[in-house]
DNA sequence: AATGCATTTTTGTGATCACAAATTTTAGGC
DNA sequence: GCCTAAAATTTGTGATCACAAAAATGCATT
């Protein structure tokens, strides 16, 4: 599953962990991370335990860590939501981003190894091949791929962990508007300057490539925004609208592969 | 309830929420906060329980949320321990929160208002008079204060969020070590800087002092550490001793009073 | 057609139960 | 005494139930 390889977990335990709890965690943030979920969207718990057939139990300890997480939403009176996206938002996630990946990006500058560096290489040119092909999916995990290996050199879990709850937070949205995305993204060129400053042991010359790429890239988000300042990808999305009567929106289902229960 | 002013709260629904869940974690991050965990020590959810006089139910999402922000760690297997702080957690922790809170303190020098500021002052004036009677509690709490009333002042609720995970995983050790960490620490004279700095709209200034505060603050931690790299309080503490065959230590319990039940 | 109110349904919360895995205790053998 | 194996206990996990608050629905009135 290729969401194994994307996750670099920071905690030792996580990779034991085979409670459903854990499970359904994963395929919730493979649903939010791969946007199945639209912007604003409510989500009960009877719903997703329905969705993945197991408990609230489960659902309820795997959507509060999501809400601790700031991936989900918690409404005052109760109801969890997807969160919308606004510029500001996107403005003050990108300037953390900016900080601590360069940051990780610098310590891995100086810890990186030369199999570690072949690795990153090889995940480039995966890259390039992969866009060649036009596979948007494939893509976008690729370079969600490169950019934590990188982090992972650092060899620091904590800022790990950090690093992943920023992406969780911008990931669906990342996802939604992948294609122009692409288009403002760094391209190749980067990813090869920010290997050969790791080969070169050069600390500042790899925070800067990261700095630049995450600042150009959420800053293009930002500029998506429209004259209230909210951010609404073109896809299935409909935030705002009234769920159509029936039952659960089929089109958003959690899909129980992720899952295999029943 | 001292704890109300210090922790600034990130999102607005946190305020209104009267759950059990948020009692139990309330009164667990207070208990943690405030040194009475002993670095290794082991907790049952069933011992939380029976401490708040409360089911396992909301005990088990509070201990989890806080397993997630890295207050607590979970063994591969089960059972949930304080973490142990090493050297090298204590370096790393120290150079994101000098990436972050310097972030935030440049940020809330663009954007302080004279009453912020003036708040700030006040902040920072209770402490001097705090420190002269030597109570070193209200001082690590006022501490705490002043540093959120700053980073609260940049507006930037998913910074802030961040920041208070890293404090909540160097906070009991912070405890535990206070009085050398008073005599490292900047003192009021850095405080009157960080103010001036806002007043005249510095961002660099007040996050240069800022960097420097949180950077002296952890290095002086970490030299700490003994040959092995752990980070062992002097005080109740005792990690890695065996529980001496009775029930739950007593002078480490959750004192119920922080949640008016039963 | 729009609005206000009572009723019904949905939904989060907390408690309790059953169970298996892990831990501790106890017994036994060298 | 020290180590090993079996028994007893502890402990996390998941399911289910009861309940109150919130949301949705239906219905009457203007």
């Amino acid at each position: 599953m290729v969401n194994i390889t994307m996750r670099t977990v920071a905690a030792a335990d996580e990779l034991t962990d085979t409670s459903l709890r854990k499970q359904v965690y994963d395929s919730l943030r493979v649903a939010l991370t791969s946007g199945r979920f639209a912007p604003g969207q409510k989500l009960t718990f009877r719903f997703v335990a329905k969705a993945l057939g197991v408990s609230l139990t489960p659902v309820r300890e795997a959507v509060r860590r999501l809400v601790a997480e700031g991936a989900f939403e918690m409404q005052p009176n109760r109801s969890v939501r997807i969160p919308l996206m606004t510029k500001a938002k996107v403005l003050e996630l990108r300037d953390i981003r900016v900080a601590v990946e360069g940051l990780a990006a610098g310590k891995a500058a100086e810890a990186a190894t030369r199999a570690q560096i072949a690795n990153l290489r090889r995940i480039a040119r995966e890259i390039v091949a992969v866009r060649k092909r036009g596979d948007s999916v494939a893509d976008r995990e690729k370079i969600s791929e490169f950019h934590f290996a990188l982090y992972a050199i650092a060899g620091q879990p904590t800022l790990l962990r950090v690093i992943e709850g920023l992406w969780l937070q911008t990931g669906p949205y990342m996802n939604l508007l992948f294609p122009d995305y692409i288009a403002s993204a760094g391209g190749p060129a980067r990813r090869l300057r920010i290997v050969q400053a790791l080969q070169v042991r050069d600390p500042v010359a790899a925070r800067r490539e990261i700095e630049n790429d995450v600042h150009g890239t959420l800053s293009y988000v930002a500029s998506l925004a429209d004259e209230a300042g909210n951010i609404v990808p073109a896809l299935p999305s409909a935030a705002g609208s009234r769920r159509s009567k029936g039952k659960a929106n089929a089109a958003l289902e959690l899909r129980s592969k992720h899952l295999d229960l029943n």
